[in-house]
RNA sequence: GCGGGUGUAGCUCAAUGGCAGAGCUCCAGCCUUCCAAGCUGGUGGUGAGGGUUCGAUUCCCUUCACCCGCUCCA
């Protein structure tokens, strides 16, 4: 399966359209066409159906601690500038970088370093990027620079100690890490990852706000807002779906990174000392969820980060991923992470930006000895009325993309099988074999043939169901080539009316992957198409 | 960000320094009683900007987008 055939397909059929298509395009940016609006909706509707609305808060779950309640929000997308501060998502997104002009390369102005050094009567500044083996780095780069060799590595005279590339307030005399000649590197410049905006109608610095990088920051910010309006007890789990943006700096592969996209997140609350069955819990239950939607085992997988990718305070991360076609055999891309974050991101909102490097998450402190970021301030603790125990909820976090998995499922429904055309000679058939319930029409009703009176009642079997479900009608042409152009879309069933149903008033519904017809009464049409969708 | 490739109709692909063509699709009509049938007719295109030229889709420059590799990123 190629993935060309997905992409023209998506774009044939009206899934997926290149935003701003007739001005040339925008980079990391895509629009839903008219079936890939009803695709994305009906993933999302499932999702929150399935967590949120349609939970069991009354029973133990297989494989959880305990009954639990789920809540819903919406929260802004531009928020107070000081929760992406403390979030730590400022200082991670909001990077000066420095470009060599000679190598092209680009680098992080605060992760080089370097070091005066003076040979054959010259002093330059020779850099390398902080790390390990930063002053053989060094070394080396001086060597070159100088023309000399190994053994005469003592013609070096290194003056002072390794320092930042952010401590010079001129690169005329500094040597790029991987640069030749002197002066090659550019002056440092603002790198924003999160798109900047301004509040107010007038944009100066003061009114500098961003669009979220993440939807995660606004249930924490208003985790104490829903325990009191609610009165739920923990555990509970906060559900948002919204879009969320992110100046990556290369979009590619299709909608799979993407500038502006639609998260589907839980920060789900609990005691510490049940958090890691939770973990486990939300674990196992997201990636059956993505397995009961259609997507096939081998096509994904959950990969436990090790403990050394893991920060410190996170007792695991579990990446959902799919095998998507653009990716070589064997690699796989991101649907969904599942995290435990302990308290970090509560207490971060509470006292200020904490250390994620430090043992005991200690608050980060700026050059001054005051805190980097200040907190709000807020108690974010939880008191168990029944227990009288006061503590800081531990929190799970399953994040999954909304357009990561509308793509996976569109890959994984696409299909290329054999069916015999009217001849009994075999013709290659594209089909979407999306589950019923993602199906962007759940059905499409024809009359067999344009005459006899077959139109009217088609039209209004039609009108009926269009009450009930997203439905389709087609009289042009072959009925044939109706029901192929349905399979493309991805339409389950095809309801076609034929010279039988002005005797006895049934007629044939015909499934899309074994392409079986069984009569059925019209007025059973309805009940029929629910049962399948919901199976 | 770097290097390479690509950009012609809705799709797949031709051609050319001098009228841009085919198949499929799509639309209309006829015909048609179950899986892209047939007949007739029709719509529709050189990614954008600039330059060279009498004339550019073709040559040159810039730009945008997509694909591959690297880099970066979660």
């Amino acid at each position: 399966m190629n993935m060309d055939s997905i992409v023209s397909l998506c774009k044939r059929r009206g899934f997926l359209f290149q935003s701003s298509e007739i001005y040339g395009g925008l980079q990391g940016f895509w629009d839903y066409g008219p079936l890939g609006v009803e695709l994305k909706r009906n993933v999302k509707e499932a999702w929150w159906s399935d967590m949120v609305n349609g939970h069991d808060d009354m029973s133990t779950l297989s494989g959880a601690p305990s009954p639990y309640s789920m809540e819903g929000l919406d929260c802004t997308i531009i928020m107070h500038p000081q929760v992406w501060k403390c979030s730590g998502h400022y200082d991670l997104f909001h990077d000066h970088m420095v470009d060599c002009r000679e190598t092209k390369k680009r680098y992080r102005y605060d992760q080089i370093n370097g070091r005066w050094v003076e040979a054959k009567g010259r002093t330059i500044f020779v850099t390398a990027p902080a790390g390990e083996d930063e002053q053989e780095h060094l070394t080396k780069q001086a060597l070159k620079f100088f023309k000399l060799r190994n053994k005469h590595i003592d013609d070096l005279k290194w003056e002072g100690p390794v320092v930042c590339l952010t401590t010079l307030e001129n690169f005329d005399e500094v040597l790029g890490p991987d640069a030749k000649s002197l002066g090659s590197l550019t002056e440092p410049r603002e790198f924003n990852l999160m798109f900047k905006t301004f509040v107010g109608a007038l944009s100066g610095e003061e009114g500098a706000a961003f669009l979220r990088p993440e939807t995660a920051q606004g249930i924490f910010v208003n985790f104490k807002n829903v325990l009191d309006s609610t009165r739920h007890r923990l555990p509970l789990g906060i559900a948002q779906i919204g879009k969320s943006f992110r100046n990556e700096i290369t979009p590619r592969n299709f909608t799979f990174r993407s500038r502006e996209f639609e998260q589907m997140e839980i920060e789900f609350f609990c005691h510490p000392d049940q958090s890691q069955d939770w973990y486990r819990y939300w674990r196992d239950r997201r990636l059956k969820w993505y397995h009961d939607l259609g997507i096939s085992g081998d096509n994904l997988i959950m990969r436990e980060h090790h403990q050394n990718e893991l920060a410190h305070y996170s007792v695991g991360t579990a990446d959902i991923e799919y095998a998507f076609p653009f990716m070589s055999e064997g690699e796989y891309g991101e649907l969904e992470g599942v995290s435990h974050r302990g308290d970090f991101d509560l207490r971060s909102h509470m006292e200020g930006k904490l250390d994620e490097k430090s043992t005991d998450l200690a608050l980060q402190l700026g050059a001054d000895g005051k805190p980097k970021w200040k907190g709000s301030g807020k108690d974010l603790s939880y008191r168990d009325d029944l227990t009288n125990e006061k503590y800081v909820p531990h929190v799970i976090e399953p994040s999954a993309g909304a357009d990561r998995a509308a793509l996976a499922f569109l890959c994984e429904a696409y299909t290329e099988d054999e069916q015999p055309d009217e001849k009994g000679k075999m013709q290659t058939r594209t089909v979407m074999k999306l589950h019923p319930r993602l199906a962007p029409i759940k059905a499409a009703i024809f009359p067999l043939v344009k005459k006899d009176g077959m139109p009217e009642i088609a039209k209004e079997v039609y009108l009926d169901l269009k009450k009930h479900f997203k439905v389709f009608y087609d009289e042009k042409g072959a009925v044939g080539r109706r029901y192929r152009r349905q399979d493309e879309a991805g339409t389950p069933y095809c309801i076609t009316v034929d010279g039988q149903t002005l005797e006895d008033q049934t007629v044939t519904i015909r499934d899309r992957d074994s392409l079986e017809q069984t009569r059925i009464k019209i007025d059973e049409c309805e009940s029929v198409i629910r049962n399948r969708i919901r199976q």
